[in-house]
DNA sequence: TAGATTGTTAATCGATTAACAATC
DNA sequence: TAGATTGTTAATCGATTAACAATC
């Protein structure tokens, strides 16, 4: 099989070159060379062709890179062309504003239940898809071939409510709860922590901003 | 003045640290050592180490670290202890949900404002606040002395509405807005794009579960 | 005191940048 | 063909890990 690892550093860049070249072509552009692109998004032209070629090489000597092919390329890679179900667990503001987001961001995430333990919120749609209660979780994602899980729950309950995700098949776990799930090799957790992100922000304020004075 | 600069990756952990260290208090656990904390984080006790040596050493050899003082003293240089009001610009689900949680989780960030386009929000309250119009923003900024703003607007506005805070003299940026904003020297920008995260996820979905089959 | 564990220096590893030959 | 720019190797830089002397 012959597959080179590829690191997180890579991966956690791809996104953005995704995102500056969809504006690229949006504006008409055709073709783009590592040092314009370079200039554009604050990185070295070195580490974009360097990340590229991960892939095994996008460009053309002399020429540069085409952007609509890029684009389409490093969507690819990212897993854009394939469709994933997924469910949202929560349906609190946060829970809400990501089924949203979800549905009209039609990145091939295709929205398909959203979880509460509120009964008051049962019944109650969001872009169509009704609020159900937690017991019928697990048929669901079972029924429904289901691979992503999106967790806007506290964290008192998101380690146990994962756990019962994955044994009925999830395979990634988008988590917002401010806790560290634990979970068997190979499935995927992508961190969201609100909270240390807001931490973060506050120290290179203080440290920081205190320079000007 | 003589004021080591402490790489990003460091602040980046400190954070998780912080959450940990709450926990085990909570738990009554009085003393840690470097190891045991390690095992608990899945870090290495080295990495644990070095990263407190950053800001002088916080621990006594032959005993650990005393995880009371160890949790205030991580609160204190993230400046947990210090307040610093904020505003949320964008009043959708995202913006309700982190004007919630901010007056929720009350960590120093006190909650002042919120403003949308949206004639119809204006006046409802979020956890007590109202919602006002955009063109309010930039006289209750300098009248509030308003440190953080909060950007969940959508990409097409967002660099411009950076720019009028900044003049206004915003600190800070939380920035949910899926674009890059270009602020001055010195004004501290913290992004969450949570597309790149949903794509990461994506990504690693597809390269790791397929080993699976 | 002896044992434990830090603080810190040294070694290793990985990621980024620079340089340049290959080639369109 | 000559010029431009990639793909890729080599050099540098920074971050992580290992080791151990200092010390509680």
């Amino acid at each position: 099989m012959e597959e080179r690892e590829i690191s997180q550093a890579v991966i956690g860049r791809l996104p953005r070159y995704f995102r500056y070249l969809g504006d690229l072509k949006e504006a008409g552009v055709e073709r783009i060379s590592s040092q314009e692109l370079s200039e554009l998004m604050k990185v070295t032209a070195s580490q974009i062709r360097q990340d590229f070629n991960n892939f095994g090489g996008f460009g053309q000597q002399g020429y540069g890179y085409n952007v609509d092919f890029l684009h389409k390329e490093i969507g690819n890679i990212l897993g854009l062309n394939k469709e994933h179900n997924l469910i949202v667990i929560g349906a609190g503001n946060l829970g809400q504003a990501l089924g949203n987001y979800m549905n009209f961001k039609n990145r091939g995430f295709i929205f398909k239940g959203m979880f509460d333990v509120n009964p008051e919120l049962w019944g109650k749609e969001v872009r169509g898809i009704p609020i159900q209660p937690m017991d019928k979780v697990e048929a669901f994602v079972k029924e429904n071939d289901i691979d992503i899980a999106v967790l806007t729950i506290p964290k008192t309950s998101a380690v146990e409510v994962a756990e019962v995700l994955v044994n009925n098949g999830i395979k990634a776990i988008w988590n917002f709860a401010h806790v560290d799930l634990n979970v068997p090799e190979g499935i995927q957790v992508e961190n969201v922590h609100l909270s240390d992100s807001l931490m973060k922000l506050s120290y290179n304020l203080e440290r920081y901003s205190q320079e000007q004075k």
